[in-house]
Formats: structure tokens, sequence, C-alpha cells
DNA sequence: CTTCAAATTATTGTTGACAATATTGTTGGC
DNA sequence: GCCAACAATATTGTCAACAATAATTTGAAG
């Protein structure tokens, strides 16, 4: 039934994890992605392979120069901020868009993947985390009903993972992740869409925070 | 220098020709795509047409199911709604960071392709039409400085040529779109941000309405 | 005449080899 | 020693043939 072992789904693999590797810091930018050598690592063949950097191209994730090569993407300053004023957009008008107070049901669905994040925390399980995290911010966006914007806000969390560049591992900022998303769960009770808005959009600003203290010295 | 007649051309002028198609109402939803009749028809080889539905599919346009083939995306009524919910809101946020009045260059660009867009109307030359306004739409909305909110909205735009099944060719619509174009020129000479979103938000509308009238029993 | 299964056809998916291109290394002249 | 031309290598791009899968037709039994 579900078992598909097909090579749509190996495409799928290799770009979930060359985006996990990204996450946790273990690709760089400018970094080379050489075609053979990723087929050797995940055991397939160089087709599947050009296929997934091409996904990634399009993400927004690699750069492809012609018989050159594919190169992990870099983002400027400006770039950057673009970026997270375009987070801020879709992220505030999503929250704006969830119906208040929220089905219990997705409450329930929320509350176990929170508590999934935590515990990859207390176990420095950062692939757990990694992934736990990401779930969370999907199934919360889904819920303003609009597939098209959700979809956007996972494409532009996936580019933003370029840039948080030491800070997807820094425990202080895990820390006030995980405690932001319990504060998003309790604005999810509430009324007050405006509210959830608010802690949204401060959600991801301690990433952009870290970018300007680190290389912002331009504006 | 820019002369690259690469495969990467063929690729997107295979995806360009095919999303022309749509505009136009020469292909239809669920209608099948044939790698081998394309690559007969743009004369190249299979694999660069695979690359092409592949980028298709991505975008949207396209669905493919394994070992079946592509078709023409279709979307349902609940879609056609929350993609245009989706467009009013990047273009509205887009039209609200464009910098008032703009540049004087910027105006006579896009004014050319106005009335480049207002020749091919009078020529009946559908082709230029649509040329010249997928043109003006790009140029204008990337005044609001943000490529990745600029490059949201073009993708949505692709999105929605698959709604507008007849309006396309439309002559009363053409007319009323192109006295449009010059309503936004001029709000481009003025200072409000708003009346300018208004207007690019009313622009829009038509199509949607057109769908609603055909297909819209169910909202 | 209907129905089910086997055979045929149409279409997509995969592979390996080869061609094209860019990068790196080497040689010879000055 | 330095630079240009050439050779060698690494890497990506293309192709045609083959395999796998789904759709269609055929044919025989009930």
């Amino acid at each position: 039934m579900s078992k598909e072992s097909n090579s749509q789904n190996s495409v799928q693999h290799i770009v979930r994890s060359l985006e996990v590797d990204i996450v946790l810091g273990r690709l760089y930018p400018r970094e080379r992605l050489v075609e053979e050598q990723l087929a050797k690592r995940f055991k397939t063949s160089r087709h599947i392979v050009r296929q997934a950097l091409l996904e990634l191209e399009i993400a927004g994730l690699v750069v492809r120069e012609a018989n050159k090569g594919s190169t992990i993407c870099e983002y400027g300053a400006e770039e950057v901020r673009q970026l997270y004023q375009m987070r801020e957009f879709v992220e505030r008008q999503a929250a704006m868009l969830i119906s208040l107070p929220g089905a219990p049901e997705s409450h329930e669905i929320l509350k176990a993947i929170c508590e999934d994040h935590d515990a990859g925390i207390n176990d420095l399980d950062m692939l757990r985390v990694v992934a736990a995290n990401k779930e969370f911010h999907q199934v919360l966006y889904r819920l303003c009903g609009n597939p098209f914007l959700a979809d956007v806000i996972d494409e532009m969390a996936k580019k933003a993972n370029l840039v948080r560049f030491t800070s997807s591992t820094d425990l202080a900022l895990l820390k006030q992740a995980r405690d932001e998303h319990y504060q998003i769960l309790d604005a999810l009770t509430k009324d007050s869409n405006s509210a959830l808005a608010d802690i949204c959009v401060k959600h991801m600003q301690p990433s952009f925070q870290m970018y300007l203290e680190k290389r912002g010295h331009l504006l």
C-alpha cells in the first residue's frame, strides 16, 4: 500500500538529508556538492542525485552553474534582511488567519510535538530536535487553512536555515525556542490573533539577531 | 557571453512554452502530457522533456503520477479561493512596500510595456499580449525591493493561469486589464500606497469573479 | 452477450556509456 | 623564474537502449 521504494522517494530522501545537513551546520554555504560523491554516499545513481540537486536549486538552497557544479547557496546581508522581512509577512498573516481558539485535537497534536522537541533538547539529540521543530511549525501554520500560504512559509523557513549558521545547535537558543513553542500553544487557546502573531514573529527574531551581531556590520 | 544554447535553455524553453499554452487555453486541466510527443514537438530528447515536466510539477502546474504520466493540474473551487486569497495578500503587501512616487526610469519602462500590451490587443496578437502582461506585473512587483516576495507573486500568478479558463482571450477583459495597467502607472506617480494596493487587488478580481460565475455554485 | 484472464501495446523509469566542458597540472620557450 | 600553450584529470551534460509498469485489446469459457 504505502510501501513505495520508488526513485521519487530516493530523491526526496536525498533532498531531506541535505536539508538536515544544512540545518545542523554540516554543510556550509559555498560548499561544493559533487554528484558522484553524493551518489556513493546515498548508494544510488547519479541521475537520482541530479534530480535532487535540481529540486534544491529550485528551492533556493543550492546554486548550479552549467558544467561547473552545485554549491550550497550563500545569502548576503541584504538578502537575509529581505528573507526575514518576507518571513515576518507570511507568518504574521498566517497567524491572523488561524481561527481561535483552536480545536482541541490540533492542540493535542502540537503539544505532543512540543514534548518531543523538549525531550530532544534534554537528550541533546539534535536530529530529533530539528525534526520536531520543523514539524511543529508545519502543523501550526497549516492551521491557517490556506495551503498556498503554508507552503510558502515552509519554503522560506528552509531558506532561513542557510542563515543561522551556529544557532541551530546553540543550547540557550534552543531552550528559548522551546519556551516560545509553549507560549504559542497557550496563545492558541485564547482568542487574540494579534497576540499569537506577535509571538510567532518574535519567535524567529533570535536567529536573525544573531546573524546581525555576527555579520551585520552593514544593515 | 550571454549566448548559451545549453540544455538549461531547452528545458526553460519547454517550460515557458507550456506555460504559454496554459495561459492561452491551448492546454486544459486534466489534459495529458506524453513525454515522447513533447520531445517530438520541441525537437529534443525525452530526457529534457522529463526535466521540464519535473519543474512544472514543482511549480504546481502539472501533476505527475508514477508510471502513469503527467497531466495539467486542476484546482477545485476551494483551492481557487485559497489561491486568490494568497495572491491578494502578497500583491497588496508588495504594493505597500513600493516607495512612492516611483523613479521616473522605472515609470518609463513600465509605460513602454503597457504600450506594447496595448498594441498587442489592437493587433489581436495574444502571444504579445500575454508576454507583455506577464512582464508588466513582474517589473511592477520587483519595485517592492524584496525578490522573495516578488518571486512568490510570480509563482502564484502562474498557478492562477490554470483558473481563468476563457478569460485570457476575452477582449472585454483584456481592455479592462489594459486600462487598469494605466491606472497603476498613474498611482505610481502619486504617493498613496494603499491606493496603489487597492488598484492592484482590484486588477486581479475579474478572472476570479468569472471563475465564480462559471463554476462557483459552491463557495 | 458478458466476464475474466492472458497477451499486446503504450508510456514511464532506469541504467551505463559516452560527449562536452571546466579545472588542474605540466612542459617548453624566453 | 615566469608565462603561455598544451595535456591530463575531474565533473557535469546527453543520449539511446533497455526494464518496469499501467492501459488496452483480444480471446475463450460460461
